[in-house]
Formats: C-alpha cells, structure tokens, sequence
DNA sequence: GCTAGACTACACAGACCTGTGAAGGAGGGG
DNA sequence: CCCCTCCTTCACAGGTCTGTGTAGTCTAGC
C-alpha cells in the first residue's frame, strides 16, 4: 500500500475520499461518491482497493504517515533539550490544526469505530503510542519522563477535542504553553 | 422535552437509542433498528420525536443533564478548597467512564456531524462550555484561574480521548493527578 | 503483434436508509 | 357517549448503501 505503488486511478481515489472522510466522516460518505468525485468507476474503486473499509485503513495509514513525518521533521530541526523538542511537537499540532477545524483523522475515525478491533483501531492505538514514544524520547533525561509524557499527549489530545468539538480557537496554544510550563518544571526539578 | 411529559413508548425509545447511538454510533444505527428493540413501530417514533436528528438532541440533550446533575452534586459535597473541588470534577470523570470505554458522546457526536451549525454541535459546545465554566468556579480565589481552567479543560477531555481513542486505562488516573498537581502549583503560588 | 494492466460503462443485487399514509384499537377524562 | 392521546399494523415511497457481473477500450512494454 504504498504511495509509489498506486496507479493514478488509484491515488485520485485515494486523493478524494481522504478529503471527503475527513471533511465529512467515514460513514456519511458513500463508495459512489468517491468513485464520481475521482472521476472513476465503482467497478475501479473496487479493484483497486477491495472494500471501503481498506480504503478507509488506507486513508488512515497515508494520514499517519505524513503526520509523522512532520513531527519527525520537527524533532531533527530542534535544538537538543526537552523544552524545545516537546515544543517541536507541539508545533506540529498548531501547523496542523490551523489547516481545518475538523480535528484529529484518528480521533474521530475511532468515535465512528466502536469495535477496538477493527483495523482501523489499530492504526489509532500505533498512532497514539508512538506519539507518546516521540514525548518520552523528547524527555530524555528528565525526571519521571513516563508520567510526564502521558500528561503531554493528555494536553495534546484534548487541545485536538477542545479546538474541534467544544470549537475553541484558544484550545492548541493553550495546551502549548500549558506543555511547555509542564516541561520547565519537570526539567527545573 | 423533560423526561416527565415523555410517553411510556417515548421513554423507552429514548432509553434504547441512547444506549444503540452511545455504543454504536450514531450513523451506523437506524431507526427501524430503534423502533424495533424498543418494541415500538416506527410510527411511534416519528409522532414522539419528529426525525432521527431531534432524537440524537434529545438523546445527547438527556446525557448532558445527567453529566451536569453528578458534576453538580460531586461539587456540591466536596471540601470547599480549590483542589478538592476540582478533584470532585475528575471523580465524576472517573466513574463515568469506569461504566463503559466507549469515551464522551458528545466528542464522538462531534466527530459525526460536521456541520458546526448542526444543533447536536450546540449541545457539545454548551457542554464543554458550561464545565469550563464551573472549574473556573471551583478554582475561586486561585490566580490566573481562567488559564489554569483550560488546562484542566484539556487534561479532562483528553483523558477521555486518550482512553477511548488510544484504549490507555490509565488515561483519566493520569488525568486527574495532573490536575490535582497543576491545582496545587497555582494554588501554592 | 501480443499481452497485461488500467480503466470505462452500466446494469444489477440485496439490503438498508429516513420518512409517510391510511386505518384502527384501547383507555381515560370531559 | 365522544373525543383525545397513545400506540398499533402494514404498506410504500424514494433513495442510498456496499459490492459484483459482464463486456469492452486504451496504452505501454515485451
């Protein structure tokens, strides 16, 4: 399933439902929207990718990649201490959440999953655990880094839920600087 | 729409959708399966509640009064300092979500109806509203209790999601020590 | 030239969706 | 007794959902 192995049918296909699954939600679109709007067959769709639920796993899984991607261009671009690293990721999120209001991809994909096993789930649990393994990395050398990186993706995810559902536009730079006094102390210790 | 005028076929209608939409989303439930294991025609449904959209607000509507009513009366018999007041918040947090992991209904609903206009989206973000409103109460007296409320805002809703989301059962513990510390340090300063 | 892959067109299946129309039964209050 | 509310039964409209079957075109590489 990777991106230089899709033919272009296939990358429009996956292009426009990532746009619409997003915009949208994951159930309220349908296959036959995906296929017109891509400018494609269902009979296309199908081939290429098998059922919608693959087609949602892609669109998770080309999500994830590219939000890591970022947060590890970030971490590298960092000076080496953990103010700043914790910051980089934080950066990240104010990046992305100033392109749509519509949240986190993962986080709602879960709300319309209810089965933890599904592989949908999955990528979110990856996700969100790796996101917390960057923190801790992030933390290195700082006192009890494990508990203070879960109180960081505490802040990280709800600044996600407090911007998109509650819809204040406060919600990522206060989670930032909330993190970033959250760090000073546990460094100052 | 209180509970006293509603119907015996009414409440019990109410009763099923709220436990099918909490635990299997909302678009992937439908009327028919409502009316049905509420033992109700689909008739019944309609003459009580008009359309599934003015079922989902009552149903989210309902949920909100008793979120507010256990936030209420936890506030109500806790020691009146900042930090038990706020840790009484995050009880409530606590055994809501000991009973099922299926996280907030009002952060999934947000996560299904994207319309920000939409009235399910109001109900979401009165909510989130009127419990910032009362941490900002409980942190009476604190300097800089506006800052310090959205902080815990943020601890509060992701722990919800952390949970949910990312399956971490340490998520609200974690929570609410956070809070407790953040309230301590504000409170000592 | 031949073949394989990508894609189109389009009908169809079978289920499910929200919502309505018509007709009537049961029970209580005026 | 009559009316009102609540609720029932059942058919139906009009649409969308995921997914498949059949048949055929175009293009690139061997």
């Amino acid at each position: 399933m990777r991106s230089t192995t899709l033919t272009p049918g296939a990358r429009r296909i996956l292009d426009v439902a990532s746009a619409l699954f997003y915009e949208r939600g994951i159930h309220a679109v349908g296959v036959d929207t995906i296929a017109a709007e891509s400018g494609v067959t269902k009979r296309t769709l199908y081939d290429r990718f098998g059922s919608k639920d693959a087609l949602v796993v892609a669109y998770l899984a080309e999500r994830d990649r590219r939000w890591r991607d970022r947060v590890v261009a970030a971490l590298d671009g960092a000076p080496d201490d953990p103010v700043s690293r914790v910051d980089a990721v934080f950066a990240v999120l104010a990046a992305g959440t100033a392109e749509s209001s519509r949240g986190c991809s993962f986080i709602n994909a879960a709300a319309e999953f209810p089965d933890p096993d599904h592989p949908a789930r999955t990528l979110v649990r990856e996700e969100k655990q790796w996101l917390r393994e960057r923190l801790v990395e992030a933390l290195a050398g700082v006192a009890d880094a494990e508990r203070v990186a879960t109180t960081l993706l505490l802040l990280h995810e709800g600044a996600f839920v407090v911007l998109s559902a509650a819809q204040d536009p406060d919600a990522v730079p206060a989670a930032r600087s909330a993190a970033r006094a959250v760090v000073q102390d546990a460094v100052g210790r």
